[in-house]
DNA sequence: AAATTAGTCAAGCGCCTGTTTGAAATAGTT
DNA sequence: AACTATTTCAAACAGGCGCTTGACTAATTT
């Protein structure tokens, strides 16, 4: 009790909780906002409110935090992906499935952003994603890889006519536009205007979905289309 | 001499070009390798075999320095951009015309890599784009900011169906897609296989730009084609 | 009530940060 | 040969880094 009534904080069930937690929203807003090299632990334990031992003695590391941000976020959304990816798994192989592929896989991730937790960590997400510092490379491969593969298996079942070459640079391409957006910096803002931003979910799904997809569902440049493939690309009702 | 002598280093025309030309040379490298924030300028004079204040007798600060690098390498390609956008803008707003102004934006960054200080600039290029650190931001804003304003006057042009939400959106989805080649994080490459790589600038341009032209030149989302727009996209022959 | 455990705390470990200094060495000019 | 301007140098500035320590408080178990 004296603990919380010292803080002035609201009181929580679980007693320490509260700094675990606390750390983590905090780790989570200043790497986002920052970058991850650029945050001491020093940073986060000030704003966060809590001492300085806190982070080792929950966490054992800094980069044990960075982990744990992206094992708590990540958890539920990467579930759903392969949720969803197992569903267009089953619906075969058409041309019009790559919609709802793209959907699978970009979307849980794009739609984050209802509370501002959400927001720092998708913002974070795609900071990190071009990170080459490598404690952030390691976290990610260890929290990005098994979906990624799960996501290339059903997208190489959905195009069968690419080579292994074409697709990786159409994953490329997909991959760098989601990380973009997500990453949100602001300078595209900047030349278009102040009332568009990238951090606009509904607008992600709606627009760079139909691009990827057109991207993704374009005659191959190996082995230009057999001339029967004709898709249709205009499926935009929800 | 003696300083030449000592240092064992091949004579050079002018007396200090020499130092500068190290401390560029270096930082761009440890920027590219390992992030702008996690290389410290003792890191960049120690590698690059130069007095620890030589930084700020010639540059004046760290962020100076990163400055002066995307100067160095951007000024030539910039100028390159702008004039292959010039004859893209001058040939007119059929279809075809966006393969080339996607060539004229995109190639001439891809197309770096001739020499090791070429390809450490475009891994830096690529990784700086979403660091979030203030000094970062700052300079890639002077030193974009001009050319990218230009490349959307053109693109608006080639594009007079999409409104102004569906261009933002698709420049994003171009310019992620750029920004994550040239950063050329090895995730895909783990994926993959270790015969892929997004170094590889005659993949690139072979089959990322034909991505974009189909996102580009797709229907568009906001106000469905007049049925008339039907456009060829299987133009691959350079 | 005693013992155990979990959590918090201020202080400090050795090392590194970006930057500055004033003197020494070198190069170019007269 | 003397003089000036440019460049390099070791040493140091105040402060920050990730992480550890050992004492202390508070809750839980026995």
């Amino acid at each position: 009790m004296a603990r919380v009534a010292a803080t002035g904080r609201k009181p929580l069930e679980a007693p320490s909780a509260d700094t675990r937690e606390r750390i983590l929203d905090t780790a989570e807003r200043l790497f986002a906002e920052r970058g991850y090299s650029a945050v001491s632990t020093r940073n986060i334990t000030d704003e966060a409110g809590v001492n300085i031992a806190a982070i080792h003695y929950h966490f054992g590391s800094k980069e044990a935090v960075l982990d744990a941000i992206f094992k708590r976020r990540l958890d539920p959304i990467n579930r759903r992906r392969e949720q969803l990816l197992e569903v267009c798994d089953r619906a075969g192989a058409d041309g019009s499935v790559m919609t709802d592929i793209l959907a699978a896989f970009i979307g849980p991730t794009l739609e984050l952003g209802g509370t501002e937790g959400e927001r720092n960590f998708k913002l974070l997400a795609g900071r990190a994603s071009t990170d080459p510092n490598p404690e952030v490379k390691r976290v990610l491969f260890t929290v990005y890889d098994s979906v990624a593969r799960r996501f290339l298996e059903v997208l190489a079942k959905a195009c069968p006519d690419l080579s292994p070459q074409e697709m990786f640079w159409r994953v490329a391409c997909v991959y760098g536009a989601m990380m973009y957006i997500r990453a949100d910096n602001s300078r595209l803002q900047h030349i278009f205007g102040e009332e568009f931003s990238l951090s606009d979910a509904k607008g992600a799904l709606r627009y760079a979905i139909p691009f990827l997809t057109a991207g993704m569902t374009a005659p191959p440049v190996d082995r230009p289309a057999p001339a029967v493939q004709r898709k249709t690309r205009s499926r935009n009702a929800k």
